[in-house]
DNA sequence: TGGGCATGGTGACTTAGTCACCGACGCAGG
DNA sequence: CCTGCGTCGGTGACTAAGTCACCATGCCCA
């Protein structure tokens, strides 16, 4: 199940190519990622098979499931994949511990970063909890467009992102695309007014 | 909005009585909990209404919440309960700096407490994401039973504790009914077979 | 060039959520 | 004791979302 992972260390540098998986459920943590470059994709996947993604870990910020694991000494519970190629630092759990105690700056910013990401959690929920899928596709596709308006995801992907399921997501997106709001071509979705989606994500 | 807020201090001390609002969104945080008696419902409430508890804190435990107002200097967005009479401790935001940067073993069992929570959130947001209502209400009713089996909640506080609406958690009750499964009253459902109950919380 | 896989479109159905409304209970104030 | 009102719960009718089954198309590469 879990092949040797193509994670080099040189001295607690880190860096692995675009989709190598970090780590799996019941994985354990080996150590406490600093990115320096590249996005890292954290998801849950059910046991009826679906997939939500819970949030992204960019330079400068944290992966809350591994301070998760090394403050409590558990195994991971969700799925890492790196979306890009990665560069960083593999800061060890005993390196991590003593940092923690001596170093206020490196602490004061671990915290920044869990209360950050806490926020997004809320918002998760009450996504989830509330909002129609119109408003949290229409989220998404503005979250995940490049400068351009493209969005390079397949509606499976799209469906992971808000939670749902990839029918769902196509219909709304035809919709949308009858509206002239977007694009769609294999594979990727052209946002073709960013005010309108947006007007849709508040929920109008 | 916000009345004088009924909790005593008597050198850090905190009391208050059942039913307290402890804080609201918008609210600046005041200090850092620590309880010794009693239970706090921390929730959300969106745009349309809809509230979803997000988390309990009983003894022993903290409030996420807190913890990211105190790290990032923000106010609370979700409102805090006593559900039950409160006594503990008010660490004032100074003092649980002291604390954090002096105190090795407050620092690591606050960090247990965060991870804690966090493995809640993912439970709630897995939850929501896939999880009949069935399952959830099953859930819900086996973790807020008394010894004796009975839930002291209305269906409109089932449903804000599995993020539904009312008429939703009715059928679904009216259901367990017939099944067998549970006695309904008016303010209170009574559980009759907690094994099917935990059967239906699985997702069978 | 022709399988075979990934992607996505669609109909038919089930489950969940919403809206509107009503009735039943329960507790004051007369 | 009755009355009135607020909370609580039930229900029909509808919309939104999710599921299941299946097929069509594009695309990669053997």
């Amino acid at each position: 199940m879990t092949e040797p992972n193509p994670i080099s260390y040189g001295a607690h540098r880190l860096a692995c190519p675009a989709g190598t998986v970090l780590f799996r459920p019941d994985d354990a943590c080996s150590g406490f990622v600093v990115l320096q470059e590249g996005s890292i994709r954290v998801s849950l996947t059910s046991a009826g098979g679906r997939e939500i993604v819970l949030y992204r870990v960019g330079p400068g910020e944290i992966c809350l499931q591994t301070f998760t694991c090394l403050a409590e000494g558990r195994t991971y519970s969700a799925e890492g994949v790196a979306e890009t190629e990665l560069k960083g630092e593999m800061i060890p759990p005993g390196e991590y511990e003593r940092r923690m105690a001596q170093e206020p700056d490196f602490r004061r910013a671990v915290f920044t970063a869990v209360a950050h990401r806490f926020a997004d959690f809320e918002h998760l929920v009450e996504s989830l909890a509330s909002a129609s899928i119109e408003a949290r596709l229409a989220e998404a596709l503005l979250a995940r467009a490049d400068a351009a308006g493209g969005v390079h995801l397949t509606h499976d992907a799209l469906a992971a992102e808000i939670g749902s399921a990839r029918e769902v997501v196509s219909r709304q997106l035809s919709r949308f695309e009858r509206s002239g709001i977007v694009a769609l071509a294999r594979g990727k979705v052209t946002l073709l007014s960013r005010s309108a989606l947006g007007h849709k994500a508040a929920g109008s």
